[in-house]
This record gives C-alpha cells, sequence and structure tokens, in this order.
DNA sequence: ACTTAAACAGACCACCTAGTCTGTGAACTT
DNA sequence: AAGTTCACAGACTAGGTGGTCTGTTTAAGT
C-alpha cells in the first residue's frame, strides 16, 4: 500500500515538471528503485496510472489549495485575494514550480486524450461551483454588488488565474504576481457592494 | 522552398493538436507524403524545425491576431476590448482550436525545454511591451485613469486572456467567452477615465 | 556531353516505449 | 509441512523514435 503511494507521488512529480507524454514509466519506476513489476501489478496502464493520482492528489489538492479557504462566511472577495495570494506565494519560492499544476494538465490534455481530460474537467468544475457559490452567498451578505453575475466572476476569476500561473513561469515571477494583484483588487473594486452616498 | 513551408504549416497544426512531444518527425512526414531525407535536408533537428515554426509562423499569427488590431490611436481599451472579442469567436467556432497556441506551447515547453523556451518568452515579450505602449498612449490620450499602472493592466489582461482561451476547450466555450467579456468591461470601467462630475 | 548541386527517397541504426509474462521470496493460512 | 496469495523482480517483445547515410532524380551551368 505504501508502494502505491509512493507510485503516485512521484509520478505527479515527474508528470508535472516533464508533462505526460514526456515522462516514460520507466523513468519513474527508476527514480523509485522498482521494477516493471511493480508498476503494472497496481496499475492496468499508465493513463489508468495517472487517472488515480488525479483523483487521489490533484483533487486533494486543488481543494486543500483553491476550494477550502474561501469557504467562510466572511467578505468573499477577500478570502479569495488572500486566497490567491496565498497560492501565488509558494509558486515564487518554489523554483520547482511550473504553473499550475490543474492549468498544466488543462492544456497538455486537451483534445489529445478524452478519458484524461474527462477527469480533470470535473476538478474545474468542482472549483467553478464552489467560487459560484462563494461569491452567491456574498452577494446574499451584502458583500457584492446586486447586479453581479457570479457565474461571469468565476470564470473570470479562474482564467485570470489560470493564466498569471503560465505568465508567472517566465521572468520575475513575484513582480507579475505583485501586479496581477493590484489589477485583481481594482477589479473586485467594481463589483463590490457600492456604499450609498448619504 | 516551397516543400519547407509546408513542413512548418502541418508541422504546427500536428504540433498544436497533439502537443510537440507526441507528435513525431514520421508523423509530420507521413502527412506530407514526404521522406526523413526532405526533412534532414532542410532542418538540422525535430528542435531546430520547431524553432523555425516558431520564428516563421508563430510570431507572426501573435502579431497579426493581437498586437496589429491595438495599434490604433483611438480608444486602446475599446481597441483591446474588441481584439480579445475576435481572437475569441474563432476559438468559438474553429473546432480544431486547442485554446491558444502561444499559452499551449509555452505551458509545455516550461521547465523542460530552455532553448524553444528563451524563443516564445520572446514573442511574449513583445506582445507585453506592445500592450504597454497601447495602455500609456491611451492614458497620455486621457481615456485611462491617471493613477493606471500601465504594465500591471497589461500583465492581467494576458493572464486572463491565456487563462481564458484554456477554460473555451472546456464546456460552453460561446458562454465561457460571453462571461468573460461582461467582466473584462467590468475591470476597465475601474481603470478607464474618471469623469468628473461637474 | 559532362559536371555539379539541389531536393529529395528510403534503408538502416541504436535506443526507447508501453506492456507481457514467468519467476520468486516472504508472509499467512489451514 | 503444504499450499496459497501478495508484492514484487526482471527478461522479453513489438512497435515506435530521432537521426544517419547512401543513393537517385532532376535541372542548371559550362
Amino acid at each position: 500500500m505504501a508502494t502505491m503511494q509512493r507510485m503516485q507521488t512521484t509520478g505527479l512529480e515527474l508528470f508535472y515538471a516533464n508533462g505526460y507524454y514526456n515522462t516514460s514509466v520507466d523513468d519513474i519506476l527508476k527514480k523509485l528503485e522498482l521494477s516493471k513489476g511493480a508498476f503494472y501489478y497496481h496499475f492496468d496502464s499508465k493513463e489508468d496510472f495517472f487517472v488515480q493520482i488525479i483523483q487521489n492528489l490533484l483533487a486533494r489538492k486543488v481543494y486543500s489549495s483553491l476550494i477550502e479557504p474561501i469557504e467562510g462566511h466572511e467578505n468573499p472577495l477577500i478570502l479569495i485575494t488572500n486566497c490567491f495570494d496565498e497560492a501565488m506565494e509558494t509558486a515564487v519560492h518554489n523554483e520547482m514550480d511550473f504553473g499550475c499544476i490543474l492549468n498544466n494538465f488543462l492544456t497538455e490534455f486537451n483534445g489529445k486524450n478524452e478519458v484524461i481530460m474527462y477527469h480533470l474537467n470535473e476538478i474545474t468544475t468542482v472549483w467553478e461551483v464552489n467560487l459560484i457559490s462563494a461569491l452567491q452567498k456574498g452577494k446574499f451578505n451584502g458583500y457584492l454588488d446586486r447586479h453581479v453575475d457570479c457565474e461571469a466572476v468565476a470564470t473570470f476569476l479562474m482564467s485570470s488565474y489560470f493564466g498569471v500561473r503560465t505568465l508567472m513561469t517566465g521572468l520575475s515571477p513575484s513582480a507579475k504576481k505583485y501586479r496581477f494583484m493590484t489589477q485583481l483588487r481594482m477589479y473586485f473594486k467594481s463589483i463590490e457592494a457600492k456604499v450609498v452616498v448619504s
């Protein structure tokens, strides 16, 4: 059982670092000092292996870093701001961070592998649903303007977050992060509840 | 000469559709009904082949679709809005569109191939520089608020555009596009020149 | 007519790839 | 003690993979 865990963990590491199609099963087994027999005893195929990684590791990672932090009753705009800030901070300091895991795999498999895309889209949808409900709750609690389209806001937030993670893999990631956060706050100002001038 | 063009064109097609590492030289040659001799007569290696594709095809595509359309003297926020709208429209109708070419390759090669990343980052920088100068010009001409940080706006715009192209490869791309555009307009309202209430 | 070189064709090579299959030692059951 | 199952080891295969090398055709130059 511990072996299966180790396989999935280093599997995700290598897939994330080198890409799925650019990482062979042998590469993973070499790093683990395990044999072909061990791999195909636990998994049916390379694809099955990756699907299990998605469900066991990636889904939880997305939940703990992007969904759980915005599940409070406070102002969702503040929760989301802090959530993004923190998620991007790890990317700045971690040299081994290649953009957002989910974003990377979405682009790598898009149009290339339906089975894997199905499971990746599932995670994306869960994130979207939770974002929308957090925003709707915030609207109900008077933090957002009454006319705000929560689904549209969610789409915009997911877009900008995915994109900035791609950009941050290039030059001066911390500067990109800072600039991004300032504009995110600008955007939030345009959708927050308007103060009634008395 | 015509053969080199054909190779690069269908090379980009297949690389875009299947990914660089998931597309073999033989795949490309098979579709072109050409031989190994032809390929290695014109190009030194698969990597050299791709670098030439970047410089000859991808750079021009980015220029014509994302840079040229915002090079006017009108309000840059309107130019950018129309530019994004049009660029995303082709993605909605084109079934063979797998997100944004530049975005896809940036994530595919990030941390995996320095040489190719160098050339991709070059294109990204050109886009960024042109976006910034368009925004600064717009600020000078009184379309943007005086306090706007143009570099930050550019980063935010590039992020959101890259990201939405990734999202649009999933379910209901046209709905995603519409939602994105509404929020882009909201964001633009927060950075446009404030009307002085007299 | 002879040379030269551009523009390919295609056999060939060493190495890699996912996946199979047989074996094997240890633990656990009966 | 014998049998059985778990958790692997590792040789093996069929089919790629990027890249090389030796042609061969065609056209232009002289």
